[in-house]
DNA sequence: CGCATATGATAAGCAGGCTTACGGTTGGGA
DNA sequence: TCCCAACCGTAAGCCTGCTTATCATATGCG
């Protein structure tokens, strides 16, 4: 007998991931944040200067999703958003020091969190667990209908 | 060199569950209905006459967020809710003809998935998967303060 | 050159999660 | 008995995602 072990999996990656989520969620918060934005700036500190097309392609996110976040973020004056001198409708992003200061604060908790939660687990189960995520990514992508396709990464 | 394989795992679970959501999300509007809402009438399907707070805690939601998915789905004609002749402040949770009969509909979709997305993959990597999925969760569970919990299943 | 089309950002409004706060009901202890 | 804490459901309001539509600007084709 062929208990639904694929089913499960789908089920339990979908739990842990809300469960991990959660967790993140609470850890940013505890640094007067959001796991949103956190992965913004997380994002700007690698590479600054984008625009908010760009950024919003890079995160997989919808212009309009990422232009609110930006909107709260520069509330906070996390980030700032300058004119592009060479289109009149962009806005390059850039980290505020605040915003740097915040963001370089935050780097550590997330080694500190993936230790916390595989602490325990051998890296032979981590990299197999990597493969078959990464051929659930694939088989999946080749199913959804392209919203914000990520353009580079896999061929047609 | 030990590369960050922990952060990298951590990293391509969230994203790899956020296209699976994204997948589902696509499925379930084609039968016109959402995710979340096809979430709820699954655990109808099995368990009729809950009242909400115990579909909220099965459902690991806040009751508030469970009573606005309700409202939808009432809205819909898909469950509806029935005072409880025990207690004046609850409600009971039936499907009504046609939820039971889009959920039934709905059913093998689950199953159809799965063996989409991990149709390849071989079932000793599924087993390890699952391990290693339920080590996190558990890890998760007893660092995330308590908001919805699962009340049974772990012990202090 | 000039106009059609593509592109950058945003607005409006929906879905689904949350926190906080509240009214009605129950039920247990003094 | 009665009274208050706990519990059921909900309202208001926040965050973050989406779709669809709009405005301004760039750009490329004829």
């Amino acid at each position: 007998m062929k208990r639904p072990l694929r089913r499960e999996l789908v089920f339990q990656l979908v739990e842990t991931s809300r469960l991990l989520r959660t967790y993140v969620e609470q850890r940013a918060r505890q640094h007067g944040t959001t796991r949103a934005q956190w992965g913004v700036m997380s994002r700007l500190r690698r590479q600054e200067g984008l625009n908010q097309a760009a950024l919003a392609e890079q995160m997989d996110l919808q212009p309009i999703s990422l232009a609110r976040l930006l909107d709260r973020l520069q509330n906070q004056s996390l980030i700032e958003r300058r004119e592009d001198p060479a289109d009149r409708r962009a806005y390059r992003l850039y980290l505020t020091p605040e915003g740097r200061a915040l963001v370089d604060d935050l780097d550590p908790v997330r080694t500190e969190i993936a230790h916390e939660v595989l602490g325990d687990v051998d890296e032979a189960s981590i990299l197999s667990a990597l493969e078959t995520l990464s051929a659930i990514r694939e088989q999946t992508r080749t199913r959804t209908e392209d919203r914000a396709p990520a353009s580079a990464g896999h061929a047609a």
